[in-house]
DNA sequence: TGCTTATTTCATTTTTTTTTGAAAACTTTG
DNA sequence: CAAAGTTTTCAAAAAAAAATGAAATAAGCA
């Protein structure tokens, strides 16, 4: 009758740390959301990043109390940026996450996926308005010319230096 | 009956390159809401970047179709990022306003006021994680102080780098 | 191969965010 | 100081984003 470590699942016991695992999730549930992503991708990174075994979808979902389909979305989502990965235990059949700790690596992931696209469409656009100059007045043009210039430094800019920055993180 | 000019409102003639400023919207519409910023806000700066003169708001509304209520609401904003100013016009007693393009300036206050309080609540997050280990497990807790001072190397380099960051934008 | 378990997908529901519009609150000026 | 014009606020509506859960698919095993 007396339980006195938690057991979940058939796993063996898993120490855990409840006051750290709430602090993580909240802290990056925060962190994420300021990078625009969802809740459940946070709450599930923020578990995981201070889970000492890999723990299989259906213990994320259960200790998160969120859907399986939230589970299986956010961990496409965070396996796509590289934060997690797959690790085999033997004679289990169920995947096993782990959280990617490096965050210099995560941010040189995200910039490359997430941002650089944007900012290659944005040169494009860019090149659009340049050619949709009419003209036919000379004061305005130079007006939007000096404008267009500097969208163009702006995303030159970022285009050189975002790459860089996660470089510049040692850490 | 021929009116080869658009005139809007009670405005002189409005030079508007439709295009430009369709491609404007287009572009600062996606890039604020990369940084987490509402439509109507990335119109209206869109609008008025490329605008030769100061805009009152009931211009900026019938131009854009938006509400009074969002564009009061977007002006606000953008006046808290400081991306937007009033400018005087005489014997109009509506406010114009007026894009303020330096995005060097822009992103340095939107680091500061956007992103830097977060990191201080951050760091404040990552003390109470320190507090909560318990001392009972000395294994896991090694485990669990690799994995917190990772959090601290992270939230400072943080700290440090984006406000230096604004800085590096040499444009 | 067939059975069982694990995972993904996706239409629907729920939640959150944004916009709207009308009333309230200011502000200027006649 | 009242009347007209301007801006803000905020409850309600609309739109967008995220979560759910069940059906479909896939994958491991006997």
């Amino acid at each position: 009758m007396s339980q006195t470590t938690p057991i979940i699942g058939n796993q063996p016991i898993q120490k855990s740390n409840k006051d750290l695992e709430i602090e993580s999730i909240d802290f990056f549930v925060r962190m994420m959301s300021m990078l625009g992503m969802p809740r459940s991708v946070g709450e599930i990174y923020g578990l995981l990043y201070f889970s000492i075994t890999p723990l299989p979808m259906d213990q994320i979902v259960s200790r998160l109390g969120i859907s399986l389909g939230s589970a299986s979305q956010g961990l496409k989502t965070l396996r796509s940026l590289k934060a997690v990965r797959t690790s085999y235990v033997p004679g289990d059949r169920r995947d096993h996450y782990l959280a990617e700790t490096e965050f210099r690596r995560l941010f040189a992931n995200f910039i490359k996926e997430e941002i650089m696209p944007h900012m290659e469409s944005a040169q494009e656009r860019i090149q659009r308005m340049e050619d949709s100059l009419s003209g036919q007045d000379e004061q305005a043009d130079e007006f939007y010319h000096i404008r267009i210039e500097k969208l163009k430094k702006l995303t030159r800019a970022g285009g050189r230096l975002l790459p860089a920055l996660a470089g510049l993180l040692k850490f």
